[in-house]
DNA sequence: ACCTGAACACCGTTCAAGT
DNA sequence: ACCTGAACACCGTTCAAGT
């Protein structure tokens, strides 16, 4: 889909790691997790498979870069907000809409462990408890609780999205899935059969928030 | 390491599902997940990789096999206790304890969404919450909050254990974490900082209780 | 029906050779 | 110093041929 101009375009910036981490974004975004390979990128990039290894140890940093991009930026325009409560609301919007939108990141917030993309989020919810005046003994088990909790459905979402590839299947893989839970063995799974009914109509982010506001509630009584 | 014994032992059972889902188990567990190959596969069981696939449809099928497996027995081996609260922490700590025993478990649980490993799990622990006396229009949120923090945990502990394969540089891998956060930037990361000195003594079992306790009460203020 | 294993269509990564 | 791209050492999966 070039379009092709009478002059061609002069290649102004070498390689570098920035470049490859957005090319890396787009691939993922666009063609899906599957599509990133380095022969791909180096396509893109006009370049040889073996030219990103000068700015990127393996492909496991280059995904961990892209990821800490996404999260980082959804962090970082989360700092204006002053209350604290309200902050961690936000924060974890800001990283639920990041990873709807590139659910890649999903997959790779849970493949490395103590990643920066992981620790920016650590530290942002940190600063909201001490604010809360949560006790400092009950920061560390607090915060973590948070995070694990985000990772949790991080993982989920991603993983619904590559079963899902295209948004307006949702209510028909909704109802799939509520269908399987309905068929499930009646001793021994009364609860999923239950709880099917609730499949359908559900929102993710809604959900989500919930999940942030029963945590809250929980992490509060720690005061 | 076979034994040589002076008659060639028969070969009982030719290949089954049940087969391949143990012999799954135990390179995942003795050789880690980079190990598992259909071809390493096929040679634990005197066969071609091509004959993989008269029994399982995928590799990604027989991982969830085999993870449905583990957790299905942690969960199952939890079937006894009648106190719902001292039910959900025995579920916690039986996850904890399988995924602790087969990290691979971890890495799989956040592969596929609604896999039959999860399931088992939000039916057992959706039943605790129904005899708390959580009002029914909370059971689905509340649920699905529990499970997103076990696999949360789940993926970030299955992380850890593929960059730290040996038990005993825990310390030693902890002491390398709690370096890196105490060099991070003091304007941008004082939270992460103040809690350095936290990560060395902590435990990740008592950890990930301690936020279930967090969770649940929450869970109870919607009594 | 089930198994066999060569072959296919890929990977990430390395490295000698170029500029 | 940075790039190039062929080559290496693998993968998961398929499929014609066997039993």
């Amino acid at each position: 889909m070039l379009v092709h101009s009478s002059r061609i375009p002069r290649r102004t910036d070498p390689l570098s790691r920035e470049r490859l981490v957005q090319a890396t974004i787009q691939i993922l975004d666009v063609d899906g997790e599957d599509a990133l390979t380095f022969r791909l990128l180096a396509t893109r990039l006009a370049t040889g498979p073996g030219a990103i290894y000068h700015h990127v140890a393996s492909k496991n940093e280059l995904l961990g870069a892209a990821a800490a991009a996404v999260i980082g930026g959804a962090v970082h325009d989360t700092r204006t907000i002053n209350e604290p409560l309200e902050s961690v609301r936000a924060l974890a919007v800001a990283v639920f809409d990041a990873i709807d939108a590139h659910p890649w990141v999903g997959t790779q917030l849970t493949r490395e462990p103590w990643q920066f993309a992981v620790i920016e989020l650590f530290e942002a919810l940190g600063k909201c408890l001490t604010e809360l005046g949560v006790p400092r003994q009950a920061w560390f088990d607090a915060v973590s609780t948070l995070v694990n909790y985000v990772l949790g459905l991080a993982g989920q979402y991603a993983a619904a999205a590559r079963f899902r590839p295209r948004v307006t299947d949702r209510e028909a893989f909704l109802q799939t899935i509520a269908g399987q839970w309905e068929r499930l063995d009646p001793a021994g799974f009364p609860f999923m059969r239950e709880i099917a009914a609730d499949l359908a109509p559900h929102d993710d982010r809604t959900q989500f928030l919930a999940g942030i506001e029963l945590i809250l509630a929980g992490i509060l009584t720690t005061r």
